[in-house]
DNA sequence: TGACTTTTGTTAGATGTCTAACTATACTCC
DNA sequence: GGAGTATAGTTAGACATCTAACAAAAGTCA
């Protein structure tokens, strides 16, 4: 609708996505979408979690979250068990062929932070996340209708 | 996958996008996503255009432009004519009700503004843009593998 | 203890988006 | 002028995402 910094994020956005998208591809991972790389970081870094912690943690809704899930695990990644200690949560956890995907993983996750942060200075980087994070804290101002 | 500039720029994204959806909702636009607005914004400044420049403006493929303008058509705000200079081609124009639209669409986009730079000085939001740019003209240095 | 509410996860249906493949028209160049 | 290529748009099929509605278990509290 305007150019300018809506539009600048839009690009940004999109560019880092479509750079995620491709290096998940050249990394055998072909049909992995960047949330899924969510759900597995997350693992990586927890070893098993709810469908709730992921869900948050990939910031996705509950339903979009089962379906991520549901095709980690037709792949062979990752395993749904019951949780022991409350029969409403399912856990999820990474299985012998997920855990294979840890170095692959943080090869992309190393590259993917160069790329992001090529061309910017040391100094132009922490600008700049601290002006975005500047920019997402202020409040949504109630939007009222002044046409 | 990794915290920081890259989840700076998918929650900035994020909050933009749904805010434009929250105004277009507003406005009663119920259903109008903001790549149905970029569609529209293009019609507002230059009257009409072919598929092929909405796709361009709206950075979308064709067949995205194609459902995009479909649901545009099927409410009336817009008209499919063929070019007359080329008849490959499909000119897209305002109806009356299309029209009708600009106001609002005026308003939404100055409020949309106003939101996207609210708690940033002038200095702040020329020092985010200029950032932005830069990284984004940064070239996509080749993604070897070397893990 | 039992009714109400909250939390967790799934199913159902819709939508915006993409790639691949197709049709139709226009351009190029021998 | 006709064969080959390029361009414009649509159709078909897949997928990530969302909201709404649901089922099941846990928590609350009188």
């Amino acid at each position: 609708m305007q150019r300018n910094l809506g539009h600048l994020l839009s690009l940004a956005h999109e560019r880092a996505e479509r750079r995620l998208s491709d290096e998940l591809a050249a990394a055998g991972l072909k049909g992995l979408a960047p949330s899924h790389g969510d759900v597995l970081a997350l693992l990586f870094r927890k070893g098993e979690a709810t469908m709730h912690e992921i869900a948050a943690f990939a910031r996705r809704t509950k339903p979009t979250t089962t379906i991520l899930v549901d095709k980690l695990e037709a792949l062979g990644y990752v395993a749904r068990k019951p949780s022991e200690s409350d029969a409403r949560c399912t856990v999820v956890r990474l299985t012998a062929e997920g855990e294979a995907l840890r170095p692959a993983f943080e090869s992309i996750s190393r590259r993917f932070v160069r790329f992001l942060y090529a061309g910017l200075s040391r100094e132009e980087s922490e600008t700049l996340e601290r002006l975005l994070e500047k920019s997402l804290s202020t409040p949504n101002q109630p939007k009222e209708n002044k046409p």
